[in-house]
DNA sequence: CTTTATGCCTAAAATTCTTATGTATTAATT
DNA sequence: AATTAATACATAAGAATTTTAGGCATAAAG
């Protein structure tokens, strides 16, 4: 997941972002659609997606149905009304984290 | 640290940043400074920073200087010239980091 | 005289992610 | 034809970072 250790914690953030605005998605295509949005820069792995969406599913954030396509399993994911709640949530949270990350890394920018 | 995950991982390029600015500083001046900077949004726990300090300076980016002021003692903590080529770089990864979620968050305003 | 502020510290537990596997099917390459 | 790459899921050990919860000590404030 790139090599900045600043994504820690984002992950959750990405899978609800994506889901408000595709509907239902299965794991394997997120991490092709994050790769490809972020031209290759960030790349989600296996080993960390896959526990996410179970714990979100745990918790009532997302729903899940499975579908078989070309005899392969696909487990789909789609945002319960809580689950867009919690999406609007984290997104307040990133811009004030990146408001808050700013004000310290520009200090002088709030003096003005 | 404030109640988002997002912080996780964003401590040292804290740390390293408030370094640039302030020459010297101790522990307890940095929990102070942080929560200053922010209006008290974002609490540095001694318990994640003083770790954090301790590693950095193992690391050989951050060097010790003891004073003794009002009969306790406080360590100095200053950037080394690897801290300082370290802090460029962690702060390069914040705007990265920025950027790309700022892409995946609002992906309509890279097509445009 | 007891609490709050200053100032340092550590250690157990929780959280999140990486790394390394494992299984299975389909498509592409050699 | 046989192997590798791509698709698709999953878990488990270990690493890294942070939270939580303490501990020690001095100075100031109530």
């Amino acid at each position: 997941m790139a090599n900045s250790k600043l994504y820690k914690g984002s992950l959750v953030t990405i899978i609800l972002k994506l889901l408000t605005e595709n509907e239902k998605m299965y794991g394997y295509q997120i991490t092709q659609k994050v790769k490809q949005l972020t031209n290759g820069e960030l790349h989600i792995t296996e080993g960390a997606l896959y526990p996410a969406l179970h714990k979100l599913e745990a918790e009532g954030l997302l729903d899940i149905e499975v579908k078989k396509v070309d005899n392969r399993l696909r487990k789909y994911y789609k945002l319960t009304d809580k689950g867009n709640k919690e999406t609007v949530n984290k997104l307040q949270e990133l811009q004030s984290y990146i408001q808050t990350m700013q004000v310290l890394i520009n200090p002088k920018m709030s003096l003005e």
